[in-house]
DNA sequence: GTGGTCTAGACCACC
DNA sequence: GTGGTCTAGACCACG
């Protein structure tokens, strides 16, 4: 399975699920024509209700990253990689920003916050993910 | 008012004024004993409702940052500022891992990350808030 | 002065001074034609707010505890003792009924709670109020 | 249903199911992993506001009695049964505490008031609720 | 269905 | 004037 799901990340499940896919898909992970899990697969192994499945990938749909296959299931659209390739850094960015405005706001200089995130990122790509 | 709200920042309003009066003890612009806005006023300030800025106001209460004056008001308390002062650089840590930790996720590495973090605070050092 | 406050005790400040004034009656501590302190007097003395005292009297008096002598202030009256003697009983056991009834759904047995009384009284008349 | 109010006892509602939720637990009727009843079903049940039983809850929440579980409710936690342990006599203790106080400023002695005390044991341990 | 947040407005106790 | 409590009812996110 190429996502999965930290409930206690701040964000939505079904937007965790959501993001994680337009990340695959922007890294060609996924590609065009490749089929996701089924919801029920997919539900089983993150240990979710199926219902939050579904609705993350309804909004993958409605997006035009996944398209229905008729009695088979969700495929990957031919335009997903585009559409990703656009979105993975704005959805990062997105984030980022809100974050960095609160940083700033707290009285945080410029460098007082890059080495903060300098911290952070040795730690994160130190140590896998313990 | 050393305070203010963003609807559309992710937290909570609550949760906000709850981050903002410890980022303005942590960094002295409240100091021990200083009343902090009434309830009323802060409501009508921020344009919210009453019961937000009490939901507010208690959860600092319970947190030994605020205690109340019968009748008169809500004072910060002395041990305020060592409270906070530890808060504080936690407070922002704690949501920029999460963002972080999706960054890499999303398969961007170390000098990625690095890049656009400093890219976002030149943005916000540069230009008041626009 | 005969009587003090202890903002932190759950009750109101104004209904200790009332319950104390009763008590020094009840115990001839006030008697008949005693002047009980000017408002403005008690107020310093006790460090808090001439209306917080005002409505303590006002509560004496309507209950024919204390009685105005024009000009002059604030006298106990003649039919105090006969009120307050029956009172003074009477007000302690309300709130300890109300403790002791959370004491049994609590759980715990009669034992339990007649242990956890002597306890309390034997620290209380110990050391005098530390 | 584990839990009830009673308007009249001098203790916020909120604060009487906090308080009867501890003592649940403390006392083996709750324990680690049940689930409370619903939000709705507790205010229906007590014929109060929903938001009533959700302050409560939310307290016991910080408190780390109880911990939500996405959509499905909220369960007691593993370290509840030590927290309200400890947490049972406490809160009766300081009520308690509180009265006694008041009845030896009242000029009772250590005997009187021992003997109020059983009087209304007594009473209260013979009559179920009379 | 669940809890979480917010608004609106009331009443009370206290200063 | 202050904060504290409670009700009523709405909308959202999640399962």
């Amino acid at each position: 399975m190429f996502f999965s799901v930290e409930p206690a990340n701040g964000l939505p499940i079904y937007d965790q699920i959501v993001r994680q896919i337009k990340f695959a898909v922007a890294n060609r992970v996924l590609t065009s024509g490749d089929m996701v899990p089924s919801v029920r697969e997919a539900a089983r192994e993150l240990a979710i209700n199926p219902n939050t499945v579904v609705r993350a990938y309804r909004e993958l749909q409605s997006a035009g990253i996944l398209a229905t296959i008729r009695g088979t299931g969700l495929q990957v659209t031919d335009e997903a990689y585009k559409r990703c390739r656009k979105d993975k850094s704005d959805l990062i960015r997105a984030r980022l920003g809100n974050v960095l405005e609160e940083a700033k706001r707290a009285g945080l200089s410029a460098n007082e916050i890059q080495a903060m995130v300098a911290d952070e990122v040795r730690q994160l790509f130190r140590e896998p993910h313990a």
